[in-house]
DNA sequence: CTGTCATTGCGTTGTTATAACATAATGCAA
DNA sequence: TTGCATTATGTTATAACAACGCAATGACAG
């Protein structure tokens, strides 16, 4: 037996011992590559459907602490800047069959008194990381774990697509009262770069001059002398965000909107 | 035997049938009352301890329902504005002590493996409701229930300090991309009132000229060509909400700060 | 009836933020 | 060397905002 379905066959019959029941965390996961928002999204084994990565609660463990165990365990990193923004519990938004289906393609029948098979209330929980750090690594009921392009995601299971346009929206809010990028960009980002992370999340161009002047003026970033070289036209100057202001901007909030 | 006696044992022996385990909601209620922000709290039976009303999840409801049928329980409204804001589950925020130490009280003992005594996640609301219209109305579980100033409120069962102070920190950020007042004021209001409404909400005091110029700005107000009379001093004008635009600006939502 | 006074309604001004546009500098490529 | 796309910095017009002035009003005291 492959180790997953042994991980899967394992959740069935331990998931009632070791987790609330009721409760479960779908997880939208931001990352910036190649000047595209990227979401983190998982392949439901031997379908067509992809989803959200999710999971469930431990009897111990805060749903902030699940989000976070769920996304080492989908990404492999720690520390995740994780934010909740939304309970969703149409008491039809699943009874699971999505899953069921995809645990019978693996091999295994899910009866109606399983544990997974009752309904669900999720928790939504969206996560800014760098891309690059990332390791997909699926999960028991899934084949693939890859990074889609925001505008190229169409149907997905359940109702993650609606998760999904929530999390935008409250990132969108967010945006106005909070610094974003840290957690998104690499240590060392050019300012043409930092703004296509706002006119991506934005959706909408943004002035060049007038974002950098609003942007510098948070005083949380600081620049550096190096400059980028290698690819063409005038190099760009290297920033990185002060740590220290940042957080205090995060904590006491910035005022203006987009 | 009391009727709330027998609402509560009824409660405890069916709780686990009728409703989802591990999940809870509770409820701030904000009213608007002689210039004052008032918030909705029941006395826990024979105790001096006070809680914010909450209640637990129907196998067949939304949360939002949920709450919905627990505020009309307590305030006799229907179609209260609700708003979900945040999910508390610290692992130990509550083995629910405070309330079977109120159901011991009544005469009735709650044994550590009933339903009621599990580790519950509570999704916090907010309300703001028209305070003449309510008629508060104690549950099982408790004495009294009635209105507090804001600022009078001090310790609270349980994290129930900690979901108040939330609420109202969501509330004012809502305030900066959401028109407030039409549920929370009666049907027809004068300028210096909604402006008291803002203050108390804020908690600072705003130029009553500045305040008049944007709150007319959004186009959301009607003025009638009455005035308050009676009162002292020159009459101010009614105000109304333009319902239609009201919810117009709701959805599509304000732009300035505050 | 009359003057007082706190309050309301409407208006003005100076400052700051925002949007829109201009120009010079840079670095690769032809 | 020149062309060109891009970056850095600067300027200007407009809109938003904060702070303040002043006349009108209406209950109240005498």
């Amino acid at each position: 037996m492959s180790e997953q379905k042994q991980s899967l066959m394992n959740l069935l019959e331990t998931g009632a011992t070791y987790y609330l029941s009721h409760i479960s965390l779908d997880c939208v996961v931001f990352g910036f590559h190649e000047n595209q928002l990227k979401v983190l999204l998982l392949k439901m084994k031997d379908r067509d459907k992809w989803g959200l990565p999710g999971g469930f609660v431990r009897k111990e463990e805060s749903v902030e602490l699940a989000a976070n165990r769920v996304l080492k365990e989908r990404t492999g990193l720690d520390n995740i800047f994780l934010q909740q923004f939304h309970v969703f519990s149409d008491p039809d938004r699943s009874n699971n069959k999505d899953l069921i289906e995809s645990a019978r393609k693996t091999g295994i029948e899910v009866t109606e008194d399983n544990w997974f098979a009752q309904r669900f209330i999720s928790i939504g929980f969206y996560a800014l990381v760098e891309f690059s750090q990332v390791k997909p690594t699926a999960d028991a009921i899934s084949d693939d774990c890859t990074w889609w392009d925001l505008q190229e995601i169409k149907s997905l299971m359940l109702d993650h697509n609606l998760i999904l346009d929530k999390a935008l929206e409250t990132l969108r809010l967010h945006l106005n009262y909070q610094p974003i990028g840290y957690t998104l960009l690499p240590d060392k980002f050019t300012m043409p770069e930092l703004q296509k992370l706002y006119e991506t999340i934005l959706g909408k161009k943004l002035d060049r001059r007038n974002f950098q002047r609003k942007i510098t003026g948070y005083g949380i970033l600081k620049r550096w002398e190096e400059r980028r070289s290698g690819v063409a036209h005038k190099a760009p100057y290297f920033y990185s965000f002060d740590t220290e202001k940042y957080k205090q901007a995060l904590q006491e909030g910035l005022d203006g909107g987009w």
